[in-house]
DNA sequence: ACCCAGGGTCATA
DNA sequence: TATGACCATGGG
C-alpha cells in the first residue's frame, strides 16, 4: 500500500520549498486560478501582467470593464472568451460576499459550494482558490495528481476528484502548508523533471513520465 | 504538423 | 452515469 506522505518527502527532498501560490495578493490568486484552467502558467502572466498594465486586476474595476475589453486582455491565456465571463462572475459574488473579509468568516464547507455554484468554476479551481486564497486545508487534485498515484497503483485512473482527493486527506493531517506544498510540489515534478531532457532521468516517484502520452 | 498546458460546461446516449 | 465536442492561445 502506497502512502502519501513518503511521496511528499521525495519531492521535498529533490525539489524544495515552492512558496505557492505566485500572486500578490488574494484575489489576484484567485483570477490566476481561473486563468490557468488548461493552459500554461507562462501564458496567464501574460494576461496578469496585461491585467495589471490596466489596473483593472481588482473586483470593481473588473466588473465596470466590459466584456471584450477584458477579453482583450487575457487573450493570451486562451479560452479568453468564457474565461473573461468568469472573471466577472466572480468578481460580483467576492463583492457580494464583502471581499476577503466577508469571505474569511465563511466555513470551508459553504465557501466551497458558492464558489462551486458559479459556472466557470470547477473542483479544482476552487479549491485551488481555498487552499492558497482562502488558506483552508482543501487537498487540490489535478491532472498530474491522477496520472502519478494511478501509475503507482493507488487508483484506477478514472477515479474520481473527490474520491483521490479523500485518500489524500484521510491519510494526511490537514495542515496548511503541507497541502499548499505537496500540490505546488507535484505540478512542480512536472514542469521541471518531465520535460527534462532526457525525460525521466532519476525520477523520485519512480514512475516514469507523468505527461499525457510519454508515461510508463 | 502535432501535442500539450496548473479545466469546465453542455449536449447526447 | 459517462463519453465527446467545444472553448483558444502559445511553447516545445
Amino acid at each position: 500500500m502506497i502512502k502519501a506522505l513518503p511521496i511528499y518527502q521525495q519531492l521535498y527532498d529533490r525539489y524544495g520549498p515552492q512558496q505557492w501560490w505566485p500572486a500578490d495578493t488574494p484575489f489576484e490568486m484567485m483570477i490566476g486560478a481561473i486563468l490557468t484552467q488548461n493552459c500554461s502558467w507562462l501564458n496567464v502572466e501574460k494576461a496578469i501582467s496585461n491585467l495589471k498594465a490596466a489596473d483593472i486586476l481588482a473586483a470593481e474595476e473588473m466588473l465596470n470593464a466590459s466584456h471584450e475589453q477584458l477579453g482583450e486582455l487575457i487573450r493570451p491565456a486562451g479560452f479568453f472568451n468564457q474565461k473573461a465571463a468568469t472573471l466577472q462572475r466572480f468578481s460580483r459574488f467576492y463583492i457580494d460576499q464583502g471581499q476577503l473579509e466577508g469571505l474569511k468568516t465563511e466555513t470551508t464547507a459553504a465557501l466551497r459550494e458558492e464558489l462551486l455554484a458559479i459556472t466557470g468554476i470547477g473542483p479544482e479551481t476552487a479549491d485551488s482558490m481555498l487552499l492558497y486564497g482562502l488558506e483552508r486545508p482543501i487537498f487540490v487534485i489535478d491532472a498530474y495528481s491522477r496520472r502519478i498515484f494511478s501509475r503507482l497503483g493507488v487508483a484506477e485512473a478514472t477515479i474520481k476528484y473527490h474520491e483521490l482527493q479523500q485518500w489524500f486527506q484521510q491519510q494526511l493531517t490537514a495542515e496548511l502548508h503541507l497541502f499548499q506544498e505537496y500540490h505546488a510540489l507535484i505540478v512542480q515534478h512536472a514542469k521541471a523533471h518531465c520535460r527534462a531532457k532526457p525525460r525521466c532521468e532519476g525520477c523520485p516517484l519512480q514512475t516514469s513520465c507523468i505527461t499525457a502520452q510519454q508515461g510508463i
